[in-house]
DNA sequence: AGAAAATTTGACCAGTTGGAAAAATGTTAG
DNA sequence: CTAACATTTTTCCAACTGGTCAAATTTTCT
């Protein structure tokens, strides 16, 4: 019956070849799409023509647009998390915030797409994803809000709220991806070039540091 | 011809009391659907149900949802831009960008359809913004970013770029509008109550005053 | 009241959308 | 080569969409 090896697992293995490539291709222009206009927003037929080929061969691989949106964002949360997981216990206090906000700066420059479909999510008060936020991602900034209150008891950082920290690092580096457009148009074609992520990044860096009253 | 009187202005009246009531019942009833879903993602139906009325009812006071659309974000644009416009030249410089600061959160907890009306335009490349964005937006924050820039002069903050210094108070502000859904959930229901403004409020004006290092 | 104007409703339409079915075509292992 | 299987195309559909239109109803003005 069927194939002759790997029946076992039912949901998550691709079989051939050609259906990983394609669904690879498929997920891409997804991406895109779904950033761009929201799930409601996006149709099948521009994914599809993205995707170089037509809409019942786009949904040979996917059974649904549901189903391509729901592998986008378990992927995307999973890349999305990333730089915080990676906040080290072992390491200095601002040598790990700094090097985070420089992580998180570095993804919206390099995933523009993921952290628009992310935000889109939110927008829409998080339909697909509300379970992970309440589980997995609190879970997460739990633990890490925990580390960083550690540091503000050995001194090392000024003692504020470790929530409202972790918000607005993701609030300013997010920000250049999602209002990328609001931030190309204010800088002008002058400053808004590829350097303005450079630029953020200092920026940031300063802020978060040093903030902008005169010390003394 | 028409109504008697009053007919020199073609666009911008409505004539009678009804069409008042209703246009703001409408209007209302549409910056709720149109920050949910996204201008494609609204449907004209929705609106009308919101509102309470049939849709050829709705499209009898509004001819197409590009014109309900058009006529919320000029509204919303004009309100968004007050707290920046207030920037006082005159002010004591720290004492203006806390109070800015203040401002734009205290918008953000009362006006969040608002905030993601705005948010969802950007998300889509601003097509119906673009203008305004590289107009009077621009024109703006440019002449902000002088008056911040003098401030720096003059020793009264610390030296940095002033309009990624707008573009973090923007960003973090907005944040607890657009991200809400997460921002709760995050929290948990025991601090993610009303209180969590008031706490963003405070650690806002901590970070952007001192940041995170300890002096000396 | 009663005519004129404003408002509301119901029926309708053409284009789009997500998706199903089946036939046609390509690929591959024996 | 050819049968079994994988992929692609063609055709189709029912639900939804933005929007129109004329008839019915309500409000307003005299």
């Amino acid at each position: 019956m069927g194939p002759v090896s790997a029946k076992s697992k039912a949901k998550p293995g691709p079989k051939t070849r050609i259906q990983r490539e394609k669904q690879d291709v498929i997920l891409e222009a997804a991406l895109t799409i779904f950033s761009l206009h929201g799930f409601r927003g996006a149709t099948i037929d521009q994914i599809a023509e993205a995707a170089g080929m037509s809409k019942p061969n786009l949904l040979y691989y996917f059974p649904s647009k549901e189903a391509m949106h729901r592998r986008l964002m378990t992927g995307m949360l999973d890349l999305w998390l990333d730089p915080l997981r990676a906040l080290d216990n072992e390491g200095d206090a601002i040598a790990e915030l700094r090097s985070y906000l420089r992580r998180k700066i570095e993804m919206a420059r390099d995933f523009p797409r993921e952290s628009r479909l992310f935000a889109n999510e939110m927008l829409q008060g998080a339909p697909h994803a509300i379970d992970v936020l309440e589980g997995e991602l609190k879970q997460l900034v739990d633990e890490k809000a925990q580390l960083i209150e550690s540091w503000m008891d050995a001194g090392k950082i000024n003692r504020t709220d470790p929530y409202h920290l972790i918000f607005s690092i993701w609030a300013t580096t997010q920000h250049y991806a999602d209002f990328d457009v609001q931030v190309r148009a204010v800088l002008g074609k002058d400053r808004g070039g590829e350097g303005r992520y450079e630029d953020a990044a200092r920026f940031l860096e300063n802020l978060f540091m040093d903030g902008l009253r005169p010390k003394g």
